[in-house]
DNA sequence: GGCCCTTCGATTGTCGACAATCCAACTGTA
DNA sequence: TACAGTTGGATTGTCGACAATCGAAGGGCC
């Protein structure tokens, strides 16, 4: 019998299911900021009891997305310039480390797919679709971390992501041209294809204080 | 009345004090790597019902300190080499953004912190206690993330650190002289100290080689 | 009118109990 | 002896109910 054919099934745990959808809500906006999420309610709605429940929350307050005031209740975090500043600082620290990965092992490999994640940048900017080029963007950053293959980076820069997704959704930024914003990733690709991460490192660098400017002026 | 004399109270949830027992157990090496946590066992040893013990594991679980293999158990996490250069190059990507804005803020401020926590060292290298300067050790990178001031870097270090203090339980590194440990963080704190952050970022990166090294030979 | 106290409804925090699932040991069969 | 099937004990997953706490509305007092 051939080996390695099969995965390993993996059951997840109904928390984390629950923790997933109330997470992309959040991420999504359908909980703004500062509400207070009932727990019989959204039990309800689940169609789950208040114990399942209940360690989702704890998931997500862990997580940093749920504040939690005793005996009051949880509530979406609700962020303020110092937090938008925190986020990018954050996630510029991952995405450097993430830039010097890549750009040490596999330089052209994966600057090969990232230009992929350019290109579907481009793809979206052609729809009139605003959100499409947004979600193309954020994908470009993911898959940087992933291609640097730290399961660490990779986890505290997803949470960074869904952050950055609610900011996002607070300030509603806008970029004035696509061309600019596509031009950006792809000099990042670039670099990181010639093995520069100074080079990759600095124009993150760049890229991040210009998307903090736009959502603080 | 004067206003800002008092601190709100804050209510930790029971959850949050379960999970910071656990956690310290874990990271103390009470629970070794990859034995499983019987929730009867622990709830009655804690003084808790399931409920409240279930929802400080979800915690430690999103935290990646347990892992749950569903309708069988949760189990403390047990890692291997992959795993160790995975936490030393997370580590590194945080504290070389906390270099960085240490040394971009302030850096003699924040020098000469950090050297009173090399003087720490100092003191803990006098005495017979093996374990004394690890924690002073340990206590110094903590420092400087918290200099930096970024509660999601802070939060992001503490994970990592007690991820750290389970590797060090697992394979009881040691160096060879007290001397090497100490001059090492000295060197950190002093290229800060002139806001030189590319060689403070150096000597991180040289030092963090030389802990993973340490542990995988 | 303004302030304090009390009461009430609603929500959270906690617990015990039941059902579902899994692992290990045992039994029977070829 | 080796293997498939079965049974039993123990643990996890889930739920409903009760107690504790909080915020808001109402009433009384100065």
């Amino acid at each position: 019998m051939k080996r390695g054919a099969l995965d390993p099934v993996v059951q997840e745990s109904t928390p984390a299911i629950i923790a997933r959808k109330i997470r992309d809500a959040i991420a999504r906006g359908d909980f703004a900021p500062g509400v207070q999420l009932g727990e019989a309610e959204l039990a309800k709605e689940l169609g789950v009891s208040r114990g399942p429940l209940r360690e989702a929350m704890q998931r997500l307050t862990q997580e940093g997305l749920l504040v939690s005031y005793r005996n009051r209740g949880l509530f979406v975090v609700s962020m303020d310039q110092d937090d938008f500043r925190d986020i990018y600082l954050a996630r510029s620290a991952v995405e450097v480390a993430a830039i010097n990965r890549v750009a040490g092992t596999d330089p052209e490999g994966g600057a090969a797919k990232l230009m992929e994640a350019v290109r579907a940048m481009e793809a979206a900017a052609a729809t009139p679709d605003g959100q499409a080029i947004t979600e193309a963007d954020m994908r470009f950053h993911a898959l940087l971390v992933e291609l640097a293959g730290s399961p660490r980076l990779k986890k505290m820069h997803d949470t960074l992501l869904t952050e950055t997704q609610m900011c996002l959704n607070a300030l509603k930024s806008t970029y004035d041209t696509a061309d600019k914003r596509i031009s950006e990733h792809k000099g990042i690709a670039e670099a990181i294809s010639r093995g520069d991460s100074d080079l990759a490192e600095k124009l993150l660098a760049e890229h991040m204080d210009d998307a903090l400017m736009r959502l603080i002026p």
